[in-house]
RNA sequence: CGGGGAGUAGCGCAGUGGUAGCGCACCUGCUUUGGGAGCAGGAGGUCGGGGGUUCAAAUCCCCCCUCCCCGACCA
């Protein structure tokens, strides 16, 4: 009996797939207002593990979490020239509160930058007050045109790192520290997703920063998604908000800041880095439900095997979910485990059981065997391992083989439509970049030969990586 | 903002002037359960909103609102 795909296969439509896989694996729908986002609990619980994951390593890092104002004067916006610029299309603003129209209308923060500037002012008086590093976990929002679940929505989730420091030595140390040690060490070990880490183009950098490093990855179809942002900001938020602090020497003197961020998107990343035909595949570090125990009939002492599997699995540290739902069909519910993309299966029924074995099943490799009942506890951790890092190995080798080096910018661009270029920044950095457009193709980020971050992209012999993005 | 399309049950849709329908989902019962179960019964609608024409409007006319696609704009 042949059955229809429960999902718009990926090589039919992979836009349609991934969208599939967002409401099927019941992470997430619209909102009532355009581009909103409702997040459903399963698809919030992978923000969680997100967040949980990345506040340890923000913290790791010096950084503490505070709160600031959703609503922001005007006024504060226009300060920053470039700043305003980049953002004035995309913010929404409160014209009218309390029955009557404000004396002076309010932003409702497309990021904070701006606002904290004017505190950080007042709390940094002395050196001995440096660095000032922040962290705000909270939502923003940018008017966007086209949005789309958890990639682009107008309000979005996320995390927005604020810091100041006495040099630009420590500045942008800072930032680099945040993209390696924070970002690339979370998406690589966490998510099981390969990132190159570069430098932005002046053309992609945010607006009233000197430098904005990147996290790229490459989606299962061979575009890019930028899934984190670290951005020194120079000495030009400093100049606008007054954060000046008192040198040993008793002079008075400019900080140097930096702001970083990742968002709800990445879990749109983790869809499209990871997921298959079969729905999403989450990987086990960062999995709220690492293993299930499904029960299949309630026989032959199938359902008190199925419960005291699931206790032991949890004394061994695996976070589990016992499925004793019999009333749904087996099948049912093993398509929906598959759907939303749980590590490990363990499917207890009487059949097995009376041989006192139970089934393991890999939701990354579909692979499935039989396993002694006693033996489950003990070999489930060890398997979450395995399957985390053939995971990264498989996104990893999946990127390598769609990344190609390029001679020239036409060749970049053929190599681009379906994955990454590499390609020698000094054939693009004159004009270049006006020609990518045409073809929808961008640099994704810059590199040194050796893969490192340049200090600038006029550095010598860098490499630029192209692709088309979302 | 320009062009095109669509608003009818939770979702997907049919219904061109005469009692509001179908599939999936949902509820109850029975039989089932090793890869989306079957049968029987049942609940669920001011047909996007307002106005008009008519004995009679989901259906025809006018106004408004919302959503989707393409473009433009934008990370």
């Amino acid at each position: 009996m042949a059955k229809q795909p429960i999902l718009t296969p990926q090589a039919d439509d992979f836009p349609r797939w991934y969208q599939d896989v967002v409401a099927k694996a019941e992470l997430a729908e619209n909102g009532p207002a355009r581009g909103t986002m409702v997040i459903r609990p399963y698809g919030y619980s992978i923000w969680e593990r997100m967040q949980a994951e990345e506040d340890i390593r923000i913290k790791e890092a010096g950084a503490e979490n505070c709160a600031f104002p959703l609503f922001i004067p005007q006024s504060y916006l226009t300060r920053e020239a470039e700043h305003v610029e980049g953002f004035s299309p995309e913010l929404a603003m409160v014209t009218h509160a309390g029955g009557k129209e404000l004396d002076e209308p309010l932003v409702v923060r497309p990021t904070s930058e701006t606002v904290i500037g004017e505190y950080m002012g007042k709390w940094i008086q002395s050196y001995r007050d440096l660095p000032l590093l922040l962290n705000l976990w909270n939502n923003v929002v940018r008017w966007e045109l086209r949005p789309r679940l958890f990639l682009r929505t107008t309000e979005f989730l996320w995390q927005e790192g604020h810091t100041a420091h006495a040099s630009a030595e420590d500045s942008n140390a800072y930032a680099e520290r945040i993209l390696r040690d924070v970002y690339t060490d979370f998406m690589v070990n966490v998510l099981a997703i390969p990132v190159l880490a570069g430098r932005k183009t002046a053309a992609e950098r945010f607006p009233g920063a000197i430098n904005t490093l990147a996290c790229e990855a490459m989606m299962g179809d061979g575009k890019a998604l930028q899934m984190g942002t670290s951005h020194d900001l120079g000495q030009n938020f400093s100049k606008v908000f007054d954060i000046t602090y008192l040198s040993d020497q008793g002079s008075t003197e400019l900080c140097w800041t930096t702001s970083w961020g990742t968002s709800t998107r990445m879990v749109g990343g983790l869809i499209m880095a990871h997921g298959d035909d079969q729905g999403l595949v989450v990987p086990p570090a960062l999995a709220p439900i690492q293993a299930v125990v499904l029960l299949v009939r309630d026989e032959g002492g199938a359902g008190d095997a199925a419960a005291s599997l699931a206790a032991a699995l949890k004394g061994a540290g695996v976070k589990v979910r016992l499925d004793a739902q019999v009333a749904t069909s087996f099948g049912r519910r093993a398509t929906d485990w598959e759907l939303k993309g749980v590590p490990v299966r363990v499917e207890v029924g009487p059949r097995d059981l009376a041989e006192g074995l139970v089934t393991l099943v890999r939701r990354d490799t579909g692979e499935k065997w039989p396993v002694g009942v006693a033996e489950v506890a003990g070999r489930v951790p060890d398997l979450l391992v395995q399957i985390q890092a053939d995971m990264l190995a498989r996104a990893t080798a999946h990127r390598d083989e769609r990344t190609v080096n390029a001679t020239t910018v036409e060749e970049a661009i053929e190599g681009a439509k379906v994955g990454f270029a590499r390609v020698a920044w000094d054939l693009v950095k004159d004009g270049g970049e006006a020609r990518l457009a045409q073809d929808a193709v961008t640099v994704r980020c810059l590199q040194t030969a050796e893969g490192g971050l340049p200090t600038s992209e006029d550095d010598p012999d860098l490499i630029a990586y192209l692709a088309r993005s979302y």
